[in-house]
DNA sequence: CAGAGAACTCTGTATAACAGAGTATTCTTT
DNA sequence: AAAGAATACTCTGTTATACAGAGTTCTCTG
């Protein structure tokens, strides 16, 4: 039976990708952002995204946007990939193939 | 962002319910069959077995089939609708619907 | 310099996955 | 009856890791 990518599949992480993946390529969404959309901690979605990043799925850039600081989240061609090996993956296991 | 559910979001027990979910209803698969299937040594895969037992989600019965114990697993309609349930939350999200 | 806001880093706790050893049950063979 | 084989557990110890929350760093404002 197919093998599912670890870092992915945890469900943080796949909501994180999943919205991430679901941007046009080169674009990403904000640490605030993120944090609202998966409900996390900041110190929990931090750690993820770092495992994230560790993996090269993630690419993060740090800046100061007016008078805050934002951190900007954006998938990597290497990490779309892998989430689209993991859904295919799922999709495969899903149907109840049992080849 | 919806949830996912634990009991079945694990890999393994993820793919033995797939299988069962598959088969025509009340109809189960054998301890050996989702011991090959699934790749897992069988302590762990009794262990995975009996958590998805305790939630309802799947019957295990036992039996001697000629001169060899045999225990069969089925999926109940509980846990053929959390199955489903998980399913599409999971399409949800890998859909990127960011609500 | 005090304070505020964002995003961490760190720490401790709790959960649990996993492999592998040992056990119970049943039948077969001697 | 005792030994052996096969199946499916149960138990144990190790390891990993998710998570919340506290404390820290960095920048700008007043």
């Amino acid at each position: 039976m197919a093998e599912l990518d670890d870092i992915i599949h945890q469900p943080l992480r796949l909501k994180i990708m999943a919205a991430l993946n679901a941007l046009p390529v080169a674009s990403g969404l904000e640490f605030a952002r993120l944090k609202k959309l998966t409900g996390a901690t900041d110190g929990n979605l931090g750690a993820h995204i770092e495992t994230l990043a560790k993996a090269g799925y993630v690419s993060v850039e740090k800046a100061f946007v007016g008078k805050k600081p934002q951190t900007t989240v954006t998938a990597t061609p290497a990490g779309r990939g892998a989430f689209a090996r993991h859904v295919a993956t799922l999709q495969e296991i899903i149907a109840g193939r049992q080849g």
